[in-house]
DNA sequence: ATGCCTCAGCTCCTGAGA
């Protein structure tokens, strides 16, 4: 079983690179972010016609979060938006249960998450950023308690150490590796998660977004802010986690690259 | 260099992203 997890920075302009990547990369779950379009214009009928469905949960012009599912399986079930209990005018966070190709009994918590991304210490967006990752991870401890074979994917905007930034000197402090975001990474994985990522050996500097200036992509300068915890309960059936580099090489790529988890 | 790209939209500039 494959999951996925992509931020295509506006759906719209990434529709026919989605479509390239899950025919070549047919993904049990693609969790999508920043889809930038409301539910009325969602792309479903282009997706149905290449054999896929989707949850979307959007908004104009920012956010937009929806979860991509083959047509072959059961439609995903017991779909929940954005963060019980959190009032939030922002389209973050989409939740599905979804079946095991293979063993329908086996089922899945998949959530989507788009995080905020905070804009720099010391702001309003930054106190939201706290606040919406203390919400989620008050969700989270009882989402587990219900279902505990879940995944979490998405665009987390933090990185977990030095290992994830390409500059870990002068990006010190700065928006995405503080301490304070980092703490709350941590306080996620004490719920009883693990980076899957950091499961398998990886080569050095591997990153999941890169600035679109400064050729930031050609010269590795990145971050890896795109993450997939997976729950204790799920940790012995992983079998690879992998940043998926290609389509950042395509011709007006989004900035981030998809990351694909394989589950047995 | 509060910039450099990219995207959306009350679109020929601005806000936001990260």
């Amino acid at each position: 079983m494959k999951l996925a997890t992509w931020n295509v920075n506006s759906l719209s302009v990434r529709l026919p690179q989605v479509l390239d990547w899950l025919a070549a990369n047919p993904v049990d779950v693609l969790a999508l972010q920043e889809t930038k379009t409301t539910d009325d214009k969602f792309p479903h009928a282009a997706l149905n016609e290449a054999g896929w469905r989707a949850a979307a949960f959007g908004q104009k012009t920012y956010n937009g979060v929806a979860l991509i599912t083959p047509l072959g399986q059961p439609a995903p079930t017991d779909e929940v938006r954005n963060i019980p209990g959190f009032t939030d005018e922002l389209a973050r966070v989409i939740t599905a249960t979804v079946p095991h190709p293979e063993r329908p009994s086996d089922t899945l918590r998949v959530v989507g998450a788009y995080f905020p991304n905070g804009q720099a210490p010391g702001t309003d967006k930054f106190e939201y950023k706290m606040s919406w990752l203390r919400a989620l991870r008050d969700w989270l401890r009882e989402e587990l308690a219900f279902h505990p074979r879940l995944v979490l994917m998405g665009d987390y905007n933090i990185t977990f150490d030095d290992l994830d930034v390409w500059d870990p000197v002068g990006l010190a402090g700065t928006i995405h590796c503080t301490e304070e975001e980092r703490g709350h990474l941590k306080a996620l994985v004490g719920l009883g998660m693990t980076d899957a990522f950091r499961l398998f050996e990886q080569t050095e500097k591997s990153y999941s977004w890169w600035d679109y200036r400064e050729f930031a992509f050609r010269r590795n300068r990145g971050l890896r802010i795109d993450h997939v915890l997976v729950s204790d309960a799920l940790k012995p059936q992983v079998q690879a986690c992998a940043i998926d580099r290609l389509p950042r090489k395509n011709e007006r790529p989004s900035d981030h690259a998809p990351v694909v988890l394989t589950l047995a």
